[in-house]
DNA sequence: TGAACACTTGACTGTTCAGTCCAGAATTAT
DNA sequence: ATAATTCTGGACTGAACAGTCAAGTGTTCA
């Protein structure tokens, strides 16, 4: 009943696209309501305000992310091998996204995330979710390879927290030196963390 | 000649609290001049705009902390030692930083050049070198612990890469989960990436 | 057909912001 | 002293901003 609209998505997608290629505090709503084509009295007709907005958007995303991850990181793949796909899903992404930018983006949630968690603890709290969904793919490939015996022995919870920090600094550090290069290094650093010879593993 | 004045340095001061406990896109000039008791006229008067305010107290900021730097990496100490002493202060101003302000702060370099590096090039390119410095002094450790033979050898440049990374993705997940104990993780992680074994490192 | 609902439009308000201006106060050299 | 220089105070402008409102348009169901 009503009229239908797709504004509401219009808006999820204008927002999470001015975050991830400039910053949170840079964006406004006019500038939101712009680029989604979209009038202020409907962008408050949906949302309350920006970091309503951007929760919304967040959530969205990752729900549409979670069927790429559920694949790369299915059970059925040999697990160091779900770890060197990931990186190289990353490394593809933020190729193409540098293409089309002219920036290199990095990691949305983690920027956002550094950038507003001293000031909104709603957002905060909901970015700090979805990352540790992300640690828990990791984690469970680490356990899996700890099973399998590809990597030594260790605390697959203490390892996939240093793999996620390690990923997640170099993904930045790729934003803050648009250099999406330096992103290949992943697998080798990923695998020096869990003490994993990189010639065996190859082979 | 002329009047003197500390308000430069006050406004200096000013705007790397803010940016640190908040963001730099949060962050006013009004905002700054406030915190800083300073006038428009005056703050006008020494800078050009937020962004050159920005760019006069990083420098000031790192040439005010690298005399601590230079202290723990100082060559007479022995290399993994130095790492883990950083390791340590790093966890120590975290805490008291945490304790002040409520907030775990992280990184005010990696957290700026993440947030700005798609918008003001000056800012983001003045990071990099920046960041580039405390890679040489991680670099240096690294390479006298691969010729004390205390480390496997590698290529010191590639694993400073990768340690910094990690520090500063450790760093920023501090500052995401407001939870300044992750920090502690840090040697083991750093040792994990070097391939030291931690029992042999601690005897 | 028309009533109820969902969304849109555009004009509007008040606030915060960056940036300007310049007269005047403090400091130092002569 | 006074002149040159450096800094300060405070009022000002115009733009960008978040947020409001009510009349209007399209859609669906009874």
């Amino acid at each position: 009943m009503g009229r239908t609209s797709d504004a509401r998505q219009r808006l999820m997608d204008a927002i999470s696209e001015l975050i991830w290629t400039g910053s949170y505090g840079a964006t406004t709503i006019d500038g939101i309501c712009e680029k989604a084509g979209v009038r202020k009295g409907s962008f408050y007709h949906f949302f309350d305000s920006k970091a309503d907005l951007a929760v919304a958007a967040i959530d969205h995303q990752f729900s549409a992310r979670r069927g790429v991850l559920d694949a790369i990181f299915s059970p059925l793949v040999p697990p160091l091998e779900r770890l060197v796909n990931y990186c190289d899903e990353g490394y593809q992404m933020q190729r193409e996204l540098a293409q089309k930018y002219g920036f290199v983006l990095g990691c949305p949630l983690f920027t956002l995330g550094a950038e507003i968690s001293t000031q909104d603890e709603k957002l905060r709290s909901q970015i700090e979710e979805i990352l540790d969904l992300h640690l828990r793919y990791i984690e469970s490939a680490i356990r899996d390879a700890v099973a399998q015996g590809n990597v030594p022995a260790a605390d697959p919870s203490v390892k996939a927290r240093m793999v996620s920090a390690y990923i997640e600094g170099v993904l930045t550090q790729a934003r803050i030196h648009n250099n999406v290069e330096v992103l290949r290094e992943l697998p080798e650093g990923i695998f020096a963390i869990l003490g994993v010879n990189l010639q065996k593993a190859a082979a």
